[in-house]
DNA sequence: CAATAGATCATCT
DNA sequence: GATGATCTATTGC
């Protein structure tokens, strides 16, 4: 089942939440997800939202169930899924994934990774794992090549909170979810 | 094993 | 002109 937009239209924190233990699907490529973190709007100053508008943060402010994909640090590239209903910011970041399909693949795409687990544990590994770019900044997320789907037979998930990784502003903010004692949340 | 430097560029000041 | 929601290779113990 693909998630609908319902989904996505809802308070960031429950879509962050929500989103562990689905399956992201790009091509033939697909992992689970078990680490996100949620970047909200108004004093949330760590978020790229937070100065308002600009050419790089409008789709942050657009429809839920869009991605939103950004270039950092002049290598790498990090995929959220936009939450809250139209016209209010927040986005959830995907920061690892524990491979399920394509596993080949995946590996061919990353050569530095010498394990299953460090294929797509961090934020910048899944995109590469799973081919994801710039290229896929504002598509659709409901429909199309890159998709969030529930899993067949979902298990509940034993959710961790933690502060946020790598961000200076509001570092303590306990806005990142982790699957409990999944190898495949990064370190 | 832990610490750190280097890669490299879009975006905002 | 500085900085950043990172990763990897290399150095040093």
């Amino acid at each position: 089942m693909i998630l609908r937009r319902g989904f996505y239209a809802r308070p960031t924190v429950e879509v962050a939440r929500g989103l562990l233990g689905k399956i992201l699907v790009h091509g033939e490529t697909s992992g689970k997800i078990v680490e996100t973190e949620a970047y909200l709007g108004g004093d949330d100053l760590a978020a790229h939202s937070a100065r308002g508008v600009t050419a790089r943060t409008r789709v942050i402010f657009g429809p839920p169930g869009h991605a939103y994909v950004y270039f950092i640090y002049g290598m790498y590239e990090c995929l959220n899924l936009v939450a809250e209903p139209d016209g209010q910011p927040g986005c959830v970041l995907i920061r690892a994934l524990e491979p399920v399909a394509g596993i080949e693949t995946m590996q061919r795409r990353r050569p530095a990774a010498h394990t299953i687990r460090d294929l797509a544990s961090g934020p910048g590994r899944l995109t590469l794992a799973l081919g994801i770019s710039r290229a896929q900044n504002g598509v659709d997320v409901t429909r199309g090549s890159l998709t969030v789907r529930t899993p067949d037979g979902e298990e509940p998930v034993e959710i961790e909170v933690t502060p946020r990784i790598g961000i200076r502003q509001c570092a303590d903010w306990p806005l990142r979810f982790t699957i409990r004692g999944n190898p495949f949340v990064s370190r």
